[in-house]
DNA sequence: GTCTATAGACGGATAGAC
DNA sequence: GTCTATCCGTCTATAGAC
C-alpha cells in the first residue's frame, strides 16, 4: 500500500500537467506516465477526460481553502492578509512567467473550449473573491468590499499575463509595489468609540 | 478569381478559430471546413500549422498596426485616444466574455505550449504598449510613459480574464470607469510658456 | 508543356474510451 | 489489449491558365 493512494497520485500528476501544458494538451498517455501505471488500470478510476478534470478542479478547490485558511491564521491583520495575497506574485514568479496563473488559464482555456466545467473553475475564483472580500470587510470597507475584492483579483490576473508575455522582473516590482500602495491607501476602518 | 485570395481567405478563418478555440484545439480539417477547400488543397498553402500560425500573427500585428494608425487619426487628443482604447473591453464585451483577449490568451497558450512563436504573439502586445506608451509621453509623463503603458496593458488583461470568468457586466462597468478615472487623474503636462 | 490550384486517398501516430 | 476516430503530413491525379 502506497502512502498516497494511486487516485490521488493521479489527480496530483493531472494537476501538474493540466498547468503546465493546458488541460486539452494533456493526454491520459501523459498522465500514466508521470504515475507509471497501465491505461487499463487508469480506467479503473476515472472513466473520462471530464472526470479527471473534475477531481483536478476538486483538488485545487481544497488545496485554495486550505492555503486561505493558512494566510487567515498567520496574517496578524486583514490587510497584512491581503499583502499575503499580493505576494504570491513574488513567490511564485517563476512558474507563473512559464504557464501564468493556474487558476486564470484554466478558466480561460475552458471558455475556449466550451467546456461544461467552466462554472467549477469559477468557483475557484469565487474562493479567492470571498476570502478577500472577507478581509476588505474587516477593514471596514463594508459595501465596498467585494468591489475590491474583484479589482484585486483583476489587477494580479492582468500582472500574471504580462508576465508570462514578458517576463520582465523590474515590471512586477513596480505592480507588486503599486498594489501595495492601493493597499496602504485604502481608507482605514472607523476608530472603535 | 476570387476577391480574396484562398490563402487570405486561410488565414482569416484561422485567425478566427485561432481565438475562438485555441491554437492548440484548431485542426487543419476545422480551417479546410470553413474555407470549403480540401485537405490536399491546404498543404499548398501552408506546409505546416506553424506556418499557419506564423501567418496568422503577422495578419494580427498587420491588423493591429492598422487599427492603432485609425485611433491615431480620429482621436483628439492622447487622453481621448487613449480611452478608446480602455473603450475596446466595452465595444468587444461579447466576444471576450466567451474567448476572453485575443493577445493575451494567444500569448498564454503558446506558453503552456513552449511554442516557438512566443515572441512573436508578445510583439502585438509590444505593438499596443508602444502606442499607449506614445500617447502618455504626448500627455507629458515622459520617463514614466512607458511604465503606464504597461500598467494599462495588465490593467485591461485583468479585467478581459474575470470578465471570461464571470461575465459581470457591473464588474466591467465599475473597472472601465475606475480606468478612466485613473486616466484623467494622470498629472496633465506641464503647461507651454 | 509547364505552372498552379484543387481534390482525394493513404499511412503512421496518437487520441480517448471500453 | 483493442477499438474507433482523428490528427498531421505525404502522395498522386486532375483541371485549367498561360
Amino acid at each position: 500500500m502506497t502512502r498516497v493512494s494511486k487516485r490521488d497520485q493521479i489527480v496530483e500528476a493531472a494537476d501538474d500537467l493540466f498547468y503546465r501544458q493546458g488541460f486539452d494538451h494533456t493526454s491520459f498517455a501523459d498522465i500514466a506516465g508521470v504515475v507509471r501505471i497501465s491505461r487499463g488500470n487508469f480506467y479503473h478510476h476515472f472513466k473520462t477526460k471530464d472526470d479527471i478534470l473534475d477531481a483536478v478542479i476538486a483538488a485545487r478547490l481544497a488545496n485554495t481553502r486550505a492555503m486561505l485558511a493558512d494566510w487567515q491564521v498567520q496574517g496578524d491583520s486583514p490587510a497584512a492578509r491581503v499583502g499575503a495575497f499580493i505576494d504570491i506574485l513574488l513567490t511564485n514568479r517563476d512558474k507563473i512567467e512559464r504557464h501564468g496563473c493556474p487558476v486564470g488559464t484554466l478558466a480561460t482555456e475552458l471558455a475556449k473550449l466550451n467546456h461544461g466545467a467552466q462554472a467549477d473553475a469559477a468557483a475557484i475564483f469565487t474562493l479567492f473573491r470571498t476570502w478577500l472580500r472577507r478581509q476588505f470587510d474587516q477593514m471596514g470597507q463594508g459595501a465596498r468590499a467585494d468591489d475590491l475584492a474583484l479589482h484585486l483579483l483583476a489587477r494580479s490576473q492582468g500582472i500574471a499575463t504580462l508576465m508570462t508575455a514578458y517576463r520582465d522582473p523590474d515590471f512586477l516590482c513596480r505592480e507588486r509595489d503599486a498594489l501595495h500602495d492601493w493597499l496602504d491607501g485604502l481608507a482605514p476602518p472607523p476608530p472603535h468609540h
